[in-house]
DNA sequence: CGCCATATGCCGGTCGCCGATATATGTGAG
DNA sequence: CTCACATATATCGGCGACCGGCATATGGCG
């Protein structure tokens, strides 16, 4: 899994939103560092729910534009906590074999 | 920056190692989950030379064979601290979401 | 002698992401 | 009133990392 990927599951994981919502939240998340091009937001979005991960929970008009609310289906929970789970043990490792390195600074400040 | 790649610059961040050993000590870190390819690992090995993460420190003949023996260089050093801070941050933020789901079991056991 | 581990390398295909483009409405500046 | 901008969704071509398969070569074991 890629980190936009990642990014928009965790964007997802406490509450339902709508693709734009997503884009700034991913923005927010990431400190401003990843910003998702439509293009990978919708096709993303569009791959997810064909793996089950995303649903459409309920589509509403406001002022006259028309959204459609994601949420996390229960499998995208799932691969989301194994996700995080298993990247940070490997941070973890890595920090632990640069902290090896003779003459280290750590970089975590 | 993808997992083979993260992978195979943790597996160099407390020694140089040779391609093949590389490939072993990837398969641990990863608790046998990720078998790295040799077309991905030589391809990303020559991709990272190329941008300055990994050089090659010697060449040797062990048995009849021949190595190249790889280590991270200083941007490849730096690299590897900063995208692992990145990666705990993002992996504790969706841990976080996850625990405000109502009902939530953590899957991290 | 054949098989496996060691060891390096290339090549075609797949797939996720990027960049650009298109479309449409509401809001605030000029 | 009009133009620009934020909101909002969607499609398309292309690139690049990774995968799977193949090729090559040596040393050790049965």
């Amino acid at each position: 899994m890629q980190e936009p990927t990642l990014l928009l599951l965790t964007a997802l994981a406490d509450e339902p939103r709508h693709g734009y919502a997503l884009m700034r939240e991913v923005a927010e998340i990431s400190d401003g560092r990843v910003r998702l091009r439509t293009g990978t937001l919708y096709g993303a979005l569009e791959r997810l729910q064909r793996e089950g991960m995303v649903r459409v929970e309920r589509e509403e008009v406001v002022d006259g534009r028309a959204r459609k609310v994601y949420a996390l289906a229960e499998p995208g929970v799932t691969a989301l906590a194994e996700e995080t789970a298993r990247l940070r043990a490997l941070a973890v490792e890595a920090e632990r074999r640069l902290a090896l390195r003779p003459g280290f600074r750590g970089a975590t400040a």
